[in-house]
DNA sequence: CCAAAAGTGTTCTTCGTACACCCATGT
DNA sequence: ACATGGGTGTACGAAGAACACTTTTGG
């Protein structure tokens, strides 16, 4: 533990810890579920955790590029969706010492993820996962009330569908996010009145009639009305 | 710049410098204005900044914690409301290198700063600061749009008044802070419905019939419709 | 009686919710 | 023709916005 005391420099103090973790979130047979990787290092070495790291001070542009690296070396993953949390900190969550974890939450389509899982990652139902290491219960529990909360106000849960998508595909995905059930109608109306989509062609499946296809006009965005 | 390397521990990498910065807010003289502070020490130096400080490892419990301490040190507060805003981080924030900075809003009614007014702080209306030092300039915007964006769906703004206030101070609050005028029977209508005050005195002024004095029921809370 | 701030009531419109209904397809 | 999901229309109530009005005080 070195302490970076030169009496010259009347700011130099032991500096802490400092790490980013990633709430990699994905859709996976109709449950929200989050990515978790072994850890290879001592601290809690062998246990699932958060996809997580260090700051590389001569790689890593600032924390938001350490964590889109991390996603890439731990699941593959490039231009995915990622939006800053919080950040946690304190002297006891990390054995090592003093310690701050700017976390981020990220939103991938599973067909994006799929590669990845077992090699690396696994994925949990965000509901079944308990007793991570360090503090990460708390930061998925944020997390998920971020995601749920931020869902009914925001075009954030099209992250987790790919480029293109049908109405239906899209209720789902709110409802899977909120855990609750939207009405179809209104639903439709809204996203149409709030010109946040756009058409982007026809899905065909045989034995249904076509559905239009859309494609989410801009980037992700919040607005007031409730979904 | 000391490099941490010590091939033994594969994770002891180079560890950024790790701040904390408070956007403190108060209103005067009908304006929300931010409490700024003179750097006393090397990076611009003598230039108006964010009151903030280092993460001091053995006294801090954590983030929050510093932050509060600063307040104390630098403005002589003691339990001020305070909440995360984000960190800010990056290689170029801070010309001694690599630096993630925790801000954090703190708001305080003026008659508790005013004795620091001029021994520490200054304060400045929010919209006539420019060019402050590091990217504070950017945590002060995000602060504002977390402040009047929050502002219609919680109790926040309260924190700015003493204690107990009148349904006309808390008015005038609503729309400093968010920089609109708010309809006077909604505001004391939707106050009334949602259960978040309760009565606590009265208050005689010459020349003007007396007034309710009300009392914040509970903490700083959030709720779903807009004030 | 008047000015000024405190406090109440009413109306209009927008928006959330629920639900009934029609459409297009492959079998 | 019918089952299945795609898509539209309407009706009702809650909540936001605007505004008119009454009450209480000191001068």
């Amino acid at each position: 533990m070195e302490t970076h005391m030169k009496k010259t420099d009347s700011e130099a103090f032991e500096r802490p810890i400092l790490t980013v973790d990633v709430v990699l979130l994905t859709i996976h047979e109709g449950r929200l579920q989050v990515a978790l990787s072994k850890r290879g290092a001592d601290p809690f070495k062998g246990r699932e955790a958060l996809v997580g790291g260090f700051i590389h001070v001569g790689e890593d542009r600032d924390a938001e590029a350490c964590a889109a690296r991390v996603l890439k070396e731990k699941a593959g993953l490039r231009e995915v969706y990622i939006e800053q949390l919080a950040t946690f900190s304190g002297a006891d969550r990390d054995p090592r010492g003093w310690s701050a974890s700017i976390a981020y939450i990220a939103l991938v389509p599973f067909e994006r993820l799929k590669p990845a899982v077992g090699e690396g990652v696994a994925l949990v139902p965000v509901d079944e996962t308990r007793g991570l290491p360090f503090d990460h219960d708390r930061i998925l529990t944020e997390a998920l009330r971020r995601v749920r909360g931020k869902g009914a106000y925001s075009t954030l849960p099209t992250q987790l569908l790919g480029k293109t998508f049908t109405m239906s595909a899209l209720l789902e995905v709110y409802e899977t996010v909120m855990g609750v059930r939207l009405d179809q109608s209104s639903f439709r109306r809204k996203f149409a009145e709030l010109d946040l989509i756009e058409e982007a062609g026809e899905e065909r499946k045989p034995g249904r009639r076509p559905a239009t296809v859309y494609r989410l006009k801009g980037k992700v965005s919040t607005f007031d009305r409730k979904l």
